[in-house]
Parts: C-alpha cells; structure tokens; sequence
DNA sequence: ATGCCACTTGCAAACGTTTGAAATTTTTTG
DNA sequence: CAAAAAATTTCAAACGTTTGCAAGTGGCAT
C-alpha cells in the first residue's frame, strides 16, 4: 500500500512548517497568497487528500453513524436505509451498515464495535434474537456513552429513546376489517417470529378486529412464518388440509402472502374467488404480480427520514429529550384484486 | 454526550501511567497480577471501550472496507453485500456502505471520503452514469494509493485491477435458446440501460443468439427499461399493438418480466400459451409468482464471496497480481411454468 | 554490604492534523 | 533610520493509544 502523503512530507519538501501547509490547505486568511498557491498546486498534483482518522481524533468527531439491521434483502429495509442516507448523506455523514441477519450475538458485536470507532448516532433495527433472550447490556452501553440512539422500525419498549415505528396493529386491523367487510368469516393469519413486536402487533390487529366484529378466534387458523416466502409454503399446505378451509388469510407480509397464493393455487383453489389474500409492506411487485395483491403499506423511506431528522434534531439542540420523540407513523390499506369482494 | 473513559483518565485515578493500563488491559505478561485484576475490574465497570479512532490513526489500519453500489433496494445487490460482510465480518473488518443512485457525482464523492477515511480496500459496482460520463478520474485516485480495489458486478475495462462479474451473455444467450428451442420464433427483449456493461452483454447475447439459429433480428422488439418494474409497463403495452404480437419476451431482469406479464395478462393474453416470458437474477419471488417464471440465475451472494477473498487474499501475499484476478461466475438458467413448451 | 537478577512500572515518541500564541519577517510611518 | 504596525510563519500542545527502552524496586546469594 503506498503510503499517502502527509501534511508533514509536504512541510519538508516546501521547508515550512506543518501549520503553514494545513493553513493554506484551509485557505486561511493569514497564508500568503504565492505560499497557498504553490501549496495547493502541489497537493492537487500529488493527490493529496486529509486523513480523517487524524482529524476525528483530534476533534472527536467521526462523521459516522451506525445503522445496525436485522436484514438489507428485502425492498422495506433498503429504504429505510435510503431514507437514513438521502438526509445525512448531504450532511456529510458516513453510514456504517451492519446486518445482524436477526442474531444477538452480531447485534452487541456491532454496537460494541461502532462505540469502539466512536461513532455519532447509531439507528437500531432489534434483532429478532434479541426479543428472544431479553439481553438489552449493549443498548445500555450506548446510553452510558449518550451516544443518540433511535429505534427504526422494531423498538424495545423497555427503553427511553427515539424511536420510529409504524402504526402495525392499526394496518393489521385495517387489512381484517377490509376482509370481514368484503364478507370474509374465516380469516387466517401468517403470524411473524414470537416475541418480535412488529409480527406480535399484527397479530393483535387481526385478533382484535376479529373480536369487534363478534368472529370467532381460531388457533387453528393462526400458523407461524419467518417473513421469508417459503416459510408460508408448509403452514398454508396445512392449512389447506383442513376440514373446514379459510375463506381468507392475512400475511404478516407480502412474502408469506405471496407463498401462501401460490399454495392456493397449485391446490386448484381461485383468488378471491375461493379465498382472499392480503398482506402487509406494499413491495413494489405487489402491483405486478396476478392477482395484483392487497397490501397495508409500508413508509420505510419516510421511517429513514423521521428517524435522521430525530438525529439531526438532536444534534441542533443537544436535547436529551430526543429520548421522549416516539414517531408512529400511519400504515395505509392498498385494496387490489386478491381481496376483490 | 458523554465523553467516554480513556485510559489517561484512568492512569490519573489509579497513579498510574497510562503505559500501564494499556498493558494491563492487553494481558500483557509483565504486569502484576493484582494491578491488573484491579485496571480491568475497573473498565470492566465502568465500560470502558478501546478508542479505534486513535489506533487506527497509531497503526495505520482502520480495518474498514468500502462498498460503493448503485442501488441496495433488490435482491441482487443485498445478496451481494451479504456475501463479502459473511467473509469480511469475522476477520474484524467494518463495512461503510454507500449508495450512489446511479450518479457519477456520488459516486466520486463517496470515493474520496473513503480514502480520505483511510480504508483498506474498496469493491466497486460502477455507476450507470458514469459509464454515460466516461470520467474515470476517481478510479485513478484509488490506485495512485493502491488500496485494492475490486469490481463487483459492473466492472470498467479499461482498468486493470480485480473483479468479479457474472456471464452475461452467456446467461442470455441461454435464456434465448431455450425460448427458440420451446418453439419462439418472435422474441422480444426488455433491455437495461444503455452502456451499461451488464445490459449490453445480455443484449449481446440475445442478438447473437437469435443470429445463430437465423432468427432476424428487429429493432422493433428491442425495448429500453431501467430494471424497475413499473419501467416495462409502456414498453410492453407498445409490444402488445404491434400488427404481430411477439410469442415470447426476455427481460433483461426479473422485475421488467414480472411486468411484462402483467401487461400481457392485462391484455386478456395467457402465458406461457400465448407469450413465454423470461428473466434474469432468479429473484426468490420468481419461484413463487404465477406462473413460475423462468429466470437465470444470478449468485450474488457468490459474488460477493468471491471479492471478498480476491481482497482477503491480496492482504496475504501483497500480490500486486492481485489486479488480473477477474473471476466470471457462471450463470444458470432456472426453467419454469412461464416458458412451458 | 555489594552485585545480580527478576519483576514491575514509567518515559517518550509516534501516528496526522489543527490552532492559539509566540516569534519572525516585511512593510509602513514618523 | 528607528520604531511601530502588519503580515506571515513557526512552536507546541492536543486528541488516545501502544511500545521499545530505561529505570525503579525488592529479593537473594555472595
């Protein structure tokens, strides 16, 4: 690796001091003009570019946010980030994306490691592990520090902190009463991961909404998924064996709906026709696919900009009563052909 | 924010030299026993993490590594970060993603910043405008510093260093010889966007393809998208009032073909019976929509495997060869219900 | 008591940059 | 020409950590 230039090799060639080659760099006033042109010409010639390591130790900022995720392949997650990006991009930050891929163990490496590269800010995805062990000693970490911690997406409850989240139980309850009223009386649910409040939310809504409308709650018909898309195939199958067959199913998301239809239809059954189909994150192929599917949707670009605009509020006001900023944020119903009365 | 524990803080508390706790902390052998016990019972309490910035800055490793892509909103992409976080994560790296939207200006800015932030390697999927803009200035930059640089994806030819593609055109070339020998004789192309290495080898291997088995190749069935799937809409209603419907549609990505055949369902047409329809990426939904679609798949997570040991194993031997590594993964056509003889 | 050794700790420099204050050079003024 | 003022440059410290080398302590054998 070439070693770069520094501030130092250049003082030497010039035979000036270090000061004099960093003043003229920064254009300040007191550099004589022949000086700071023959400096400057220089630094473009040989590339020369700051080294920020130096500069962040020195000024104990790092421009540098953590973003730690429990996944980046799906449309809702990577616009999250998006979001998070098109705010503090412009402000010169640098994200540092870490993927938990949902286990615990990564999630406390990750934070442990962006306190380490002293990081600015770090946005938190809970990882579904981490619901389940209940070891909350890493986020307890970052609060020590006061380093600005906001939730997106999935929070912990038990935590003082910025947080956005979209309304789950009401898009749930709004994707069961749009099936209820187009005349749906056995409505199954694709539930989430147990204990993770994003799938545990919408399980309420669907529960709730049945019992508004006096419908009766069936184990039965509430099956488990893990978001991905052949998780739906083996439960929906089971489903589709029993005696009495749903005239509904509601995903915890478009994936498992999207399994779920095809099981469906390999069994000969029509959408709507036979049964309903809904699911939740409005993904841009939802639209597209056949039946175009009905979907609550999702704002995960505008959940990224909430979220940067609590950091970026923060940092304006240094108020440590960010802690208190719980945006909710409304999820909408997309009514498509899946769900057809 | 809090300022976090350093060790000069603690060496004043404990009288001390700061020499001291960093040895003691380190397990160092000739420190006593109890003083030790002592120095990190005490960073132990009160949670005291090791400033990276300034080690880093001492030893010149910053033990981070930039990513520089286009887009992360699809699978593909995803599952190429993916690959190089599953090789790079465990040897310690840090990953600092950046997200350019097909834009030359972002891109060269995000270089800079990286090298300015002293990374130690670099994997770049080029940018579609900078392939429009031809300006390869910042590429230059990276190697006048020789940090690794490492192509992913998209690569720019005239520039010898490391990178990891799939076979285009080969991979398309297939796809349209499987529609020619399921009996197509009139096979539209939804291609990417122009000068886009990636889209021009799939068109490639389309034409070549078609002019191996004397099909004629028309301009007419040749249609321009941007990869997302509301681009193929209009092009395909365009295809659909043709005088002569074509009897089959290669997508030069999965999501134009998902909207392809929302088109040609909309139009009252069957699929495959009327128009096969193909893509490319596998995208996991294709196994899954109706009809299955068939796809050639791509190994992003392979890919990014792949460029990550290129890197990993440059690090070993500081082979300057490392630069005429270019790895070509195969690409391997899925058939499906939507190109059915 | 002296010298030697082992064990433990401290000193100082280094990484690259910025910045207030001090020092030097140049220019202006009386 | 000397003194004051202005312009320019240098010095030194700072950010947090590590590490080779020097220095200190105490024990033990001679």
């Amino acid at each position: 690796m070439n070693k770069p230039v520094t501030i130092k090799d250049r003082a030497k060639k010039f035979k000036c001091s270090p000061s004099t080659v960093s003043r003229a760099l920064n254009n300040h006033p007191s550099i004589n003009e022949d000086t700071r042109r023959n400096l400057q010409e220089y630094a473009q010639k040989v590339g020369y570019q700051r080294n920020q390591v130096s500069l962040s130790l020195l000024n104990k900022k790092t421009a540098t946010i953590g973003v730690i995720v429990p996944t980046i392949n799906n449309y809702h997650e990577s616009a999250i980030i998006e979001g998070i990006e098109s705010v503090l991009q412009p402000l010169g930050y640098t994200l540092n994306i870490c993927v938990t891929n949902e286990q615990y163990l990564l999630e406390s490496e990750y934070v442990e490691k962006l306190l380490s590269n002293r990081v600015e800010g770090i946005f938190l995805s809970v990882s579904q592990e981490t619901y389940d062990c209940g070891h909350y000693e890493h986020l307890e970490q970052i609060k020590k520090r006061s380093i600005p911690l906001i939730f997106i997406d999935r929070e912990y409850e038990g935590f003082a902190t910025g947080s956005v989240i979209i309304d789950d139980y009401h898009g749930a309850f709004k994707a069961v009463e749009h099936l209820i009223k187009t005349g749906r009386k056995r409505i199954a649910h694709l539930k989430g991961p147990n204990g993770m409040a994003v799938a545990e939310e919408r399980l309420r809504g669907y529960i709730e909404c049945l019992k508004k409308y006096d419908l009766p709650v069936d184990e039965q018909l509430i099956l488990n998924t893990n978001f991905k898309v052949e998780s739906a195939i083996e439960p929906v199958t089971r489903l589709m064996n029993l005696p009495e067959l749903p005239d509904a199913i509601f995903g915890v998301n478009d994936q498992v709906a999207i399994g779920a239809m095809k099981v469906i239809r390999d069994k000969g059954l029509s959408i709507p026709g036979d049964i309903a189909v809904a699911g939740f994150d409005n993904a841009p192929i939802s639209a597209y696919i056949h039946p175009t599917l009905t979907s609550v949707a999702r704002p995960g670009r505008q959940i990224g900009i909430e979220a940067a605009k609590i950091f970026t509020d923060y940092l304006q006001s240094s108020d440590a009563a960010f802690s208190s900023r719980h945006i909710i944020l409304p999820s909408e119903l997309i009514v498509r052909e899946s769900t057809a009365g």
